[in-house]
DNA sequence: GTTAAATAGTTTAATATTAAATAATACAAA
DNA sequence: TTTGTATTATTTAATATTAAACTATTTAAC
């Protein structure tokens, strides 16, 4: 019984992400995203509309969203709408094209992780499901 | 029953394990790392001595590892080593100075996971770690 | 042995990320 | 009001990351 730290079970943790991440790469790119942060940007653009809250969502500093946003724009993935009673801020929504990107990558990032979920069985993943549910609940 | 999605579990997977890292950032810079990959880096050199053999291990492009084993040389946590069959390579050792930051690393991000893990019961912890095991597994 | 292919590590140049500083607006308190 | 503080988004400048090209050495094929 190999009894493994917290750091290597989280440094084992990031193996499989980064390694599924990494296959899903060929697919995202034949989607039109640049990047995974790309994709994630497109999938939080509706629950989290503005820069700022994209910033706090993603775990990103504000610049670096700034930056995204602007090649999402330039994509033509993502348009900017004024918000009405905030001069400072704007509202980002997703453009039909934007829309096709992110479903297309939905599909990348589903099926190269699916592959790697097919590791487990059916229980065991959606033991899976609810453990990360739970490790990343209560925090917020 | 909220039956989620390969790419939220791998986001909501992802976002505990940058919270974790996060977290630890204060702890791992007094223990004079600048980084969590500089904390990896030195994890990992014992098992993969040599730049090529660290890039595959942690999944970084090669020129990466020769920028963050320059930095963790200058820093004193790592000297090279000429490998006597080969002219072209060269074994990297941790010094006792890069040793003592790697412990203190280790419990730095240790602590911070386990707040973490805490949120499972040890029952549920334990399965944790099987099922990483298992998703990392295989693989390779 | 000589040539071709593979591997290790680095350099260079381009790109991405981020800390720090800035500008503009909102909000709250006196 | 006006003063101070907080918030949003950006710009700038510094740093980190990486793809592409390169050098040196080893290994395999012939």
């Amino acid at each position: 019984m190999t009894n493994e730290s917290p750091w290597e079970l989280l440094l084992g943790n990031a193996g499989v992400l980064q390694a599924a991440l990494t296959d899903a790469e060929p697919a995202l790119a034949d989607a039109g995203l640049t990047d995974v942060k790309a994709f994630f940007l497109l999938t939080s653009v509706e629950q989290h509309p503005g820069p700022a809250d994209l910033a706090r969502a993603l775990m990103l500093p504000r610049p670096t969203v700034t930056f995204l946003v602007k090649r999402a724009e330039a994509a033509g993935h993502l348009k900017r709408l004024p918000v009405p009673g905030d001069l400072r801020r704007f509202q980002l929504k997703l453009t039909p094209r934007g829309r096709r990107a992110m479903n297309a990558g939905r599909d990348a990032v589903d099926q190269a992780f699916a592959s790697y979920l097919g590791r487990l069985s059916s229980a065991e993943a959606a033991t899976f499901r609810k453990l990360i549910r739970k490790l990343a609940g209560a925090g917020e």
